[in-house]
DNA sequence: CTGTTAGCGCTTTCAC
DNA sequence: GTGAAAGCGCTAACAG
């Protein structure tokens, strides 16, 4: 093979060689300070010709150490493959870049061991700042990163009492919405498969759950309320327990879309169908739940407000070197009904329905 | 608030300062160097115990700088978003953080003028080596990149002709396995979908999908092939089209999940059912394909084995400075046989079948 | 309008 | 066994 030998400029040194200048004028072109250095414009277009001609591209590590600041921000989230966070991870890309920032993608695999590793691995890159989907009840390793001064923001969850600005969904209207809603359409043995205890984000849930039952008169039978996890093994196991009990739920309000999914197996396993037999309203929409057996009524989370907004806080935060950690922004969800609930008219009748 | 006062140390220097010796001792320490340079197991431990008591973490910055590598890779993907790509970026960002490598993620949003812009970007920032996943039909930008010398790895498509190591699924062979498939359960008139066209993923599916008729007798009809994009209102709008004709096929073979999304609101919108009125095949299988009102015959992609090995190639590539331009990996993908194609059994029959 | 030079934090050669 | 000092490529303070 034959190979053309390129003009080629690995720093400013040989660029400022070659134009027989200084570095420091060709730094202060190339960074766009010609006019407040007064370089004449014979100067300052040579420069710039040569920078393309001998394809010269800066050293951006240089120039962060240098700077103290290396327009890079992390990204740490517990599952990209969860189409939740896919998309919001997507977002915050686009946002960031829009901002000259790149983005260090990590993945916390949903254990709270690996996300303090990669914290400390971010700081030790000297990010910028760092949006964090956290995982975990535990919030002391995130107490002990604060002392690091980085800039962090919090998405999808809260963490009650820490003073770190968050952006999320108002998980207990997202909640109360789709409950009442269940409630709205007959339905009394509402189960409910939540994802980890403890987190603000299934606690809001849950809490919009009990709230809708008690402000209509229905007691909360707390076996009802039963999974441990967002994943889809945790809708799948709960619902086959659920639907092997004497009394049955007719509906079941899934957590997450994972959850969900489970919750689709289980039943489909059964030989049960939805919603004739069994209503389901799940977490957090996705682009196929239109397209699912019986379309999914969801509660859909502003995704891509989500990450918007927190790029645009953790900028502001890194720009003024401080934020008002008291900054937490709930956003509301919206409930998107489709056929997955069966209006359940005559109650008596329900009640009284034959156990499968 | 209460703050307590850490003992903090930001460099080596400082670290050095206070146990009272030389940066150089406590670089080689930290670096797992002592044994070979024989430092004494005392001060050894001394700086260790320090490094954590001062809450030392290296400033990897300064370290790419002076080794001129940084222990990162650079990661381009046409959509995040897109489960497909979103399961291969879960699996490289595992790889390469268990080799020591962070990952810088971009979404070059389906635009190769991003693509260009995002390759130089990475290449200012010094990452070791990219892995892209490449969109639109050109590859000049490629072509000017290879001179950059940047170790470049390219997975889900491949550029016939131009040397770069490259990862894939066997599309050919995936598409072959659906259309045998279709075809042996006695359809004739098959659509076929397809995405961008002239990239290598898009040929090598038609190819099999004419390929397949041509063995088998049936004159390939090319008014039965449209489409030319991989989304999912590529799928819709071309259905609509296809279903509108005087002879509308009996089975749509969708060379991608998002247009197979497409076909499926399309078919729904239509009033028709799968696969009573329509068969449906698609490419890549998801999470959802079995939940979906019929769960979907897919051709599986080996997502998590292209992710490691691309990995693992860009890693060899790095490590020995060279690579044979010519590695080209295809693994086989798996055809999932689920409920949306309709056994023909009487072909004379389907083939009168009055006119929807 | 342009240039010299110190120094960001690290590793490593060379010296003892 | 340990250390002094050069230098990675860049920016900016200071000097003209």
């Amino acid at each position: 093979m034959y190979l053309f030998m390129e003009k080629k400029a690995k720093n400013i040194k040989e660029l400022a060689a070659v134009l027989g200048i200084s570095v420091t004028t060709v730094s202060r072109v190339l960074n766009g300070k010609a006019d407040k250095y007064r370089i004449s414009p014979a100067t300052g277009k040579k420069v710039l010709d040569a920078a393309r001609e001998f394809n010269y591209y800066p050293n951006r590590i240089a120039r962060g150490l240098r700077l103290e600041k290396t327009e890079t921000l992390g990204l740490i989230i517990p599952d990209i493959a969860n189409p939740f966070f896919s998309s919001i991870a997507k977002t915050i890309e686009f946002e960031s870049r829009r901002h000259g920032y790149s983005l260090i993608f990590c993945d916390s695999l949903d254990d709270i061991q690996t996300e303090t590793e990669l914290l400390n691995l971010l700081a030790s890159r000297k990010v910028d700042g760092i949006v964090l989907a956290p995982v975990g009840q535990s919030n002391k390793h995130l107490m002990d990163f604060l002392k690091r001064g980085i800039p962090l923001v919090i998405i999808d969850r809260h963490m009650p009492g820490i003073p770190i600005p968050y952006i999320t969904t108002d998980n207990y209207s997202g909640a109360v919405d789709a409950m009442e809603y269940l409630v709205a359409s007959g339905h009394r043995t509402i189960a409910c498969i939540q994802g980890l205890r403890g987190i603000s984000v299934n606690n809001d849930r849950v809490r919009g759950y009990r709230d809708v039952l008690i402000r209509n008169g229905i007691p909360v039978d707390n076996s009802l309320i039963s999974g441990d996890d967002f994943g889809e093994e945790n809708g799948y196991i709960q619902t086959r327990i659920l639907m092997s009990r004497e009394d049955p739920p007719t509906a079941i309000f899934a957590l997450s879309n994972l959850i969900s999914l489970g919750v689709l197996r289980a039943i489909n396993e059964t030989g049960l169908s939805i919603p004739d037999d069994i209503s389901v309203v799940a977490f957090d929409d996705q682009p196929y739940s239109s397209f699912l057996a019986s379309p999914m009524t969801t509660v859909d989370q502003p995704k891509e407000e989500i990450a918007k907004i927190a790029v645009k806080v953790l900028l502001d935060y890194i720009r003024n070197g401080s934020i008002d950690m008291d900054t937490g922004i709930m956003l509301k969800p919206k409930l998107i009904i489709r056929k997955s609930v069966k209006r359940i008219t005559d109650r008596h009748d329900q009640a009284q329905r034959p156990h499968v």
